[in-house]
DNA sequence: CTATAATGTGACCAGCAGGTCATATGACCT
DNA sequence: AGGTCATATGACCTGCTGGTCACATTATAG
């Protein structure tokens, strides 16, 4: 957690210090980030730094705080198109969301997937209690569908969100990549290929969940 | 490429060598693996090392060729079981005996894969032509696949490849960061419960892709 | 105004990085 | 024997790192 010191700032100060610190992980990750940079490019003293955080990696957890918050927001200002979505439309809708806020938002987001997806897992203990979170929501959201009966109640749920959160990982990787090569990232992302490569995507995860155990089982 | 000097060496040297580069990059990705601590560890002289490479990323990328020989070695041995296999038994085979190999040889694995998906991305060409391998053999695949039938000729190949890619690294970092936690790693491997998730994942994959476009279309 | 507390500052430190190079060693040839 | 050439060595260089700390500046209170 940041210190005191840096919450009493004043916010024009601590977003400069957020988006130096923001390029610098988008840049350059976690473990290879320089706290000099941070320093330089935000304009503050090198003993200033050490007095708002403990260290870079204060800094990029305190980052994903931000994000969260951010993204909570943004979220609550949406509106599911249609009330009575089913648990697979719902996850579409909810992947889809998540991309327009990444395009919100893209450095930032670029830089928190770098590094999770990059470093998280041999930071063990001190990232993972954020990939969690999702894993739980996923879970909840897939019981839930099994008691409405959208999803065989033979699969397993454990494998259905790690195929879930695959997924997610991989459209994500995919929009940043290759979104972040195009001149116009906005205009790209809701062409219409673009969005029928995700639709496609999401459509083969899809089809295959919901039948998997049953034929599973038979096929053998 | 490694000078010719490091290739003049007496195999037992260079095996010395390489094991000590594995492990670092095993144990700190390319970015953050320290020359310093390689040459410590392999009991040679710091000038050493660089009258054998040009730097650290040509020992990395020496230790792809090495990896690629083995496995080609390696897959020379296996035979399928089976010669009436389809494209997608035969995909299964295949990711199941790159497990075996990878568990042959973990730690060049591990020092592969942990560089290659954590900032493979962000070396952008200087590693993009060993990824290209694998993408062009699965495009290879799936278009022979199509001809024999067993594929919808109306699945976009593109994405299909994307999908397998996937679910192979996936796969691959599952079995790394599950099995590696285990005493025994070949016996979790073998076992049936371990088996079991592996053959769901790429069912549901293999489900999914089966019927793709033509469901698809009409989905909508 | 003075006294006190909070905040800001950058020169400075030890440690390690990648990389160089003058020199030493020793195998092989004449 | 002397000469040549590939190989081996580690002290040394510069540059950057994360982190500290004595001091300067500013805000607050009495």
């Amino acid at each position: 957690m940041p210190k005191q010191t840096f919450l009493n700032l004043p916010e024009e100060k601590r977003e400069t210090i957020i988006n130096a610190a923001v390029d610098e992980f988008a840049e350059y990750g976690l473990e290879n980030a320089s706290t000099n940079r941070i320093v330089k490019n935000s304009g503050i003293a090198k003993g200033s730094f050490y007095q708002y955080f403990e260290d870079k990696q204060d800094v990029f957890t305190h980052l994903l705080d931000v994000i969260e918050q951010k993204e909570l927001e943004f979220f609550k200002d949406q509106h599911p198109p249609n009330n009575n979505m089913d648990t697979f439309q719902y996850y579409r809708w909810m992947v889809k969301t998540g991309m327009e806020f990444g395009l919100a938002h893209p450095r930032m987001i670029q830089a928190a997937w770098r590094v999770l997806l990059g470093e998280g897992f041999y930071y063990g203990k001190n990232l993972a209690g954020y990939r969690q979170k999702t894993t739980q929501a996923l879970t909840t959201m897939i019981t839930q569908a099994m008691e409405r009966g959208e999803v065989d109640p033979s699969v397993d749920v454990e494998l259905a969100v790690m195929i879930m959160e695959t997924w997610s990982n991989a459209i994500t990787t995919y929009v940043l990549n290759e979104g972040l090569k195009q001149k116009d990232v906005l205009k790209w992302m809701r062409a219409r290929k673009t969005q029928e490569t995700i639709d496609k995507l999401l459509y083969v995860m899809e089809y295959g969940l919901r039948k998997t155990e049953s034929e599973f089982v038979k096929s053998f």
